[in-house]
DNA sequence: GGTTGGCACTCTCTCCGCTTGAGTGCTAAG
DNA sequence: CTTAGCACTCAAGCGGAGAGAGTGCCAACC
């Protein structure tokens, strides 16, 4: 319904709804007349201008907070800009080594996202964002069990991209470490470069096969796989860095931090909005009431996936208020989430 | 300095200094001598009152937050209020009840941890405080090595007490699979029992022995041992329920909130307090100014021990402003320290 | 017809002074 | 020792005034 106002604004309109984003991103205020008009970009009077934002409103791109006040961009005035006026300022050669360090510490999958957020949280100021979830999806390198206790075993998944899970679980059988051993190379054997789902399947299939029924020992391997491919391995979301919205103006009073910490704290919400996300490819950036988690904190996301190509891993991202430096974090999220897919293609090969 | 003092404090002034204690823990504000008188705990006028009151000013147990407001306690009044004239309120069934049930969830040791931990911060609308050291000194039962790739290792040790620690780690040596049982093998074998201190000195002198310098697969395997028993476990602490200060009057305002947030962001600095903790057998209780980290934000901690009385595992426990419901906090504590020894002593039990 | 200056209007924010109320310390009498 | 009375202090709440920013509309101008 909008897409064909959105190209028939006139370029001034263009200009001045950019220069008010920008203006607004910058300060946090909401933007008047007068000065937009003493601001240079425009040869004209607060008055001209007036009729210009007036139109922009009518339009659903700018607001006022009250009469009396500026405007400041709606959630369609952010989206505009993003899509037609922005122009993504390039990331300063120290970010892009901060970068390149940050992911290189380590070599724990684990470690690696969590430092990620992090240091996502630092440059953006920003709440960092980095989400892997379980994948039942990926191709099983190895597959080993070790003796925690008689009947509780730790099972350790290696991926074919080199992460590795790992879980204690509860087993029905009682297992000797011999019988470990043993398991372990079997299953690692017969089912590596498959994914869960099809070492599931091909369990269960087992079972119902008339040589499984009659051996113990066969019995006793296909119920530990199927404990082990069934265990609940958790996804991974970090959420760093839920300080820096303290310093926002957005949330200066004690009532709307409130409302944002304990949104932030429902990380079912946002597993389930990355989850979605998942299948896009390129830079995602939702804006306040373009999805549910975000609508109810006037939050934007700005996130993208990271994995290879042929296999994506999760996503990484930052979330803040509506009103944040999109030409910024864009580029920022951008180039950490290929650094981050980079490094994990780079482990992947050397341990292939 | 003070000791002699605090047994000098007349009944009726302990009684005045008890109420006070008890009334701003409860409406967290000021105490003056009129709500105090009208009580019907003393049969005093105001005026009586406020002698007492000015008495326990100068002691140090009381302070005004200006000349014509009523009176809150010092630390050093809590304190006393702490060791000489609380009774703690018993525990109701309901909460023994979820005590009970939240620590006999899960069998890993990670989950039961971090349930207790929210499950404390629910319980007590504090922040709820789990921590589990880096145990160099516990008994190790077994230690497996899995190959992640040809030069990452995951190493699992096993705790005589079932605490389950794990990490990848990268070696100077590349490993085959039968390499890598064989030697968890051996070093299970020949060092179960042992704490990791002493595997690591028994491993050190192993180097320097003759035959070790000319066993190509003796070499690979202590180095591999030095390298597991040296890894940089992480020690575990759970920090749950941070947006529970957001509804103390206390941090009502956006600049004290910003600073305890950013204070219980410095983890180390809480990590260093809690392994001193770790010394002292008891339920222990740090008001304000009693330790470093307590005083930057008024905090108070209380906090406990938890494991077997043998080998202490860690410390469980709360954090929140000094004004809080120590008697209700001190048996809440106490009792889920004592259920998640008891839950871990049966783990250990069963295992054995 | 687009642009502009002028004008009346609106609304927020801040400052200031006032009052109220809670609480104190001191003193003198019971 | 207790208590009533009194003068004093201070924070908080209220209301009005004024400043300031900004708007919409209208008429004039190029």
């Amino acid at each position: 319904m909008a897409t064909r106002q959105d190209f028939e604004l006139d370029p001034r309109a263009r200009d001045v709804l950019r220069e008010i984003v920008m203006q607004h991103i910058a300060s946090g205020e909401p933007i008047g007349s007068r000065t937009l008009s003493k601001c240079g970009k425009f040869q004209l009077s607060p008055a001209s201008l007036r009729n210009v934002m007036a139109d922009l409103e009518e339009l659903g791109f700018l607001a006022q907070p009250h009469t009396s006040a500026g405007r400041i961009p709606t959630d369609r005035g952010y989206r505009f800009f993003i899509n037609h006026l922005m122009t993504s300022r390039a990331l300063s050669s120290r970010e892009r080594e901060a970068i390149d360090e940050g992911v290189s510490v380590g070599s724990e999958i684990d470690d690696v996202l969590h430092h990620a957020s992090a240091l996502l949280s630092k440059l953006s100021d920003q709440v960092g964002l980095v989400f892997m979830p379980t994948l039942l999806q990926f191709a099983v390198r190895s597959m080993d069990f070790i003796a925690v206790a008689e009947n509780k075993i730790m099972t350790v998944i290696v991926g074919a991209n080199g992460v590795v899970v790992n879980k204690v679980i509860e087993t029905r059988f009682l297992f000797t470490r011999d019988e470990l051993e043993k398991i372990s190379r079997y299953i690692t054997a017969e089912f590596a470069g498959l994914t869960m789902d099809a070492i599931r399947r091909r369990l269960i299939r087992m079972t119902e096969q008339e040589r499984a029924q009659h051996d113990a020992m066969l019995q006793k391997t296909i119920s530990l796989g199927i404990d082990a491919v069934n265990a609940p391995y958790e996804h991974d979301l970090y959420v760093e860095g839920a300080s820096s919205i303290l310093n926002k103006p957005e949330y200066a009073d004690a009532a709307s931090l409130r409302k944002t910490f304990l949104a932030l704290q429902e990380k079912e919400k946002l597993v389930e909005l990355l989850e979605t996300c998942l299948a896009e490819e390129g830079l995602q950036i939702l804006i306040g009431s373009e999805s549910d988690f975000t609508q109810i904190n006037n939050f934007s996301i700005v996130a993208r996936r990271y994995g290879s190509t042929s296999a994506p891993l999760g996503m990484v991202g930052i979330i803040g208020p509506m009103r944040m430096e999109y030409a910024r974090m864009a580029p920022l999220v951008d180039y950490l989430s290929r650094a981050l897919s980079r490094k994990i293609e780079e482990e992947e090969h050397t341990n292939g």
